[in-house]
DNA sequence: CTTTAATCGAGACGGTACGTCCTGTCTTATA
DNA sequence: TATAAGACAGGACGTACCGTCTCGATTAAAG
């Protein structure tokens, strides 16, 4: 139990400022977004959101591992089509394609959010699938950009997701991973 | 013949300043272009800019139909392939993609580039499948998604595009098509 | 009459600017003004206040310089305490003494705002004694120490200016440049 | 021989704060040092200082009383220009100007800080004064305004104190207290 | 050969977000 | 109670970019 010297960080801050960034990311979207209206919408000084993130693409990202979730646990036969799903469902929440969709933005220019977003992001998704079907690392990523990136894309050009394609995606990405490609 | 009273437009000025466009973004992207930068490098003045393209969206737009190109023509059997395939590389040309994905992440917020995005990119490709093939429209959108959304996300993260990936990506496009899904 | 390239700036803004930086550094001292504040005063963006001053400090000496006025011409025997006296009394306007003890705080730190000072301030009053009177430069540099530094200091520990203490100072000053020290 | 409850304040602190202070100010200017950086030169907590002194106005002011040391004690006949030249000798210090104008900016502004200048740093000078010589406070007081501010100006003007200066004020503030005025 | 009308270059302008800095207050654990 | 360490609120700073504007100068066709 280790005590660092100093004033400790308000606990609560942490998710109070997640939560802002979540709830004005899917509103108005990444580039509409400022860290002065995130800041105050949290109830927190705007330094107070520099200290514990280096910048907007740092807390968004936090933002989007915290409301993204993880990966269902293995229950069983079919887990596979469970696992892709579940991505592929949790893309189609609105908070989570505005979030990613400017990261990925983002990531196009810095290389820093390129690697983030694969550690942080698409590694614990390849971990879990990996780990309970043996598939190959190289196919999980694949699988990975046809779901994100095809749901992503379709979400930018319609304004929302269809249900259909969430289906069909699943599908195709399912198949890519079963060896079938 | 129409002449419109009152000193023509240089004629040359739209090809350099959709090329001086190319170039910037496909080096520093989309965020790190400036339009006083564009101008310059372009030889023009900033006004002679927006005086032929109402936002930084549109003209970037602009710039990317033109260095996609057309989809080529059907050239007897097997153009399916050869469409989707063309599709496929072009969007691993580091240009075609840069400007793409930052046209993306506008679209997002703004429902004008959206449709913008959807009727000059996506619409020569469809109609030219829907004529050749009698593919369904919304087949075509999802497959069109499927390539673009993929190929794009799979740059993001990766940085560049893999070979494999264009390839396996076309296959499953072909087969959405083919109407196997 | 030359022409320069681009749109001329705006002739009122910067009689505007200064006029507003003259009553709010008046009401609220040099460090309580802001240069937003200033702008928004003087119905201006802040971005064209940069563009035509360098800093806080070169605007306010500017204002300042505006505020003063101009010594008196002479108006045949006796001009000596006429310039001196006029001098004392300006330096008893509220507005000149915030504006120029502001100045003399950034000077103190500020090799360029100190020679500012010295070349739009106390040159004019130097010249035009030193023309009338065939007075010695450094004398009345001296002179123009003690009358502003003396009513400066005075003001700052007294919060206003004592008519007493400006006659005593002007009679001071006067008989330093007399040659009777 | 009192005892309060509690740790005892560190006896060393507030001489190695006000050399520090000292120290910073006269190298970087008032506004130019930091309390973040005195406490750091300091080997101490900013929160200690804190503890101690109100506010950066009265740490500085209490750096120069210590810094500026008692005017001398009567010795027989001409302890009139031993004392006001004992002043004027003490501003040429550069320590001392620049920690005595970074105050005089800040007592324009806050009433309390142009009192507690008058007490700590005039008054030890006028009793001196008053006492010994019979002169009356107004006139000590105008006195003590000259040869300060005089000098003062002189200093934030030229960036260091000429000794021809010097001397001339001091004669001047002499004869003002002589009653020759 | 003058008028008319639109273009171009150059740069000012409003508005808004950025990320940094500093003061003075606070909250811990430890002495 | 003092101290070290550092978090925190609040607010100013000066910079950067977008898209609009206002000039003078240019260029062609129309009168």
């Amino acid at each position: 139990m280790e005590h660092r010297p100093g004033r400790p960080r308000r606990p609560d801050v942490d998710a109070a400022v997640r939560a802002a960034t979540v709830r004005l990311v899917a509103q108005r979207g990444y580039d509409g977004t400022t860290l002065d209206h995130i800041a105050r919408e949290a109830g927190v000084a705007k330094t107070t959101v520099y200290r514990r993130w280096d910048s907007k693409a740092d807390l968004v990202l936090d933002a989007l591992v915290d409301v993204l979730g993880e990966p269902p646990l293995p229950t069983g036969g079919g887990e596979l089509r469970e696992t892709v799903g579940w991505l592929a469902a949790r893309i189609g929440d609105p908070a989570v394609h505005q979030l990613l969709v400017g990261l990925v933005g983002e990531a196009v220019a810095d290389p820093a959010v390129r690697a983030a977003l694969r550690q942080r992001i698409r590694q614990p998704f390849e971990d879990r699938l990996v780990a309970a079907w043996g598939a190959g690392a190289a196919d999980v990523d694949l699988a990975f950009d046809v779901v994100v990136g095809s749901l992503l894309h379709h979400a930018a050009l319609a304004g929302s997701i269809d249900t259909r394609v969430v289906d069909t995606v699943t599908e195709v990405a399912v198949r890519l991973l079963s060896g079938e490609a």
